[in-house]
DNA sequence: TTATAAATGTTATATTATTACATAGTGTTA
DNA sequence: TAACACTATGTAATAATATAACATTTATAA
């Protein structure tokens, strides 16, 4: 079970927003969706967003500088993600794959460094960009 | 083996000067170190670091915004990659092993997504700063 | 209450990356 | 050689992403 986190007021505003998109927003985009609530600046985005990465109810999306809600509601992976990301449309969706989470962890504590983290990114078609 | 690739100029000056370093440097960084060779632009790093990452004489990683030579001379994996970064002293070296790399390419293929390609980015301690 | 930490508001600025357009070199082949 | 396609270069302007600095407010806890 996650902790439950009480968001603040733009952190509940900001995380509403992404989760509802239902895929990755970039930060620019989630601030001109919220100006009409009262956020304004980039800074008051970026730190809404770093807690709630810092919390894992987002995750980063660093090949596209953008932001998903956390697709495992239940579990607590903030800190060993991996997703599938489509190269056409961008579609993108969080995997979750107990196999693969302790196979890299695993391996993580295999090597000589110890490992608190990792994020995995693989690039392909989907389905629907494949049958194209 | 590697297909031999003619480096134009100015990507054989920019990949000279990553591989030399020995670790990640970032696009503006390079331009600084560039300029004394005519390379005033940042326009001119980012198209000869787009090639080079293209075949796979370097790789981006992701998570800082910067770029590294591969650490895999021998081999053919710029659509394969794998690293170990220090978030103490930002260290980064490309973990190389075929097993990983096996798992990984194996794991794309039993989804209904076909992947391509794959980018993963262990994060934690390097020796050096685990034992301070 | 008093102190502490967390969150907010605001302005300015830093960092990373691309668009647009003009020119020059390289290799292929008619 | 000439014509062509392709790759690379040069330059200016601008877009997109992210942080620094400082003042204030709100929530939590001792
Ligand atoms: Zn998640
Ligand atoms: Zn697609
Ligand atoms: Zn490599
Ligand atoms: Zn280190």
């Amino acid at each position: 079970m996650q902790k439950e986190h009480n968001l603040s007021k733009n952190q509940k505003i900001i995380f509403d927003l992404i989760d509802k998109s239902g895929g990755p927003m970039k930060a620019y985009s989630i601030l001109f969706n919220v100006q009409k609530k009262g956020i304004k600046a980039p800074l008051q985005v970026y730190r809404a967003l770093d807690k709630l990465v810092e919390i894992g109810k987002i995750h980063k999306i660093e090949s596209r500088n953008a932001f998903i809600a956390c697709q495992n509601s239940s579990c607590q992976i903030s800190k060993a993600t991996a997703f599938s990301i489509c190269e056409s449309c961008e579609d993108v969706s969080e995997i979750s794959n107990t196999k693969l989470s302790k196979y890299l962890s695993n391996f993580a504590d295999e090597s000589g460094m110890k490992y608190s983290k990792y994020n995995l990114e693989f690039f392909g078609l989907c389905k629907k960009c494949k049958s194209k």
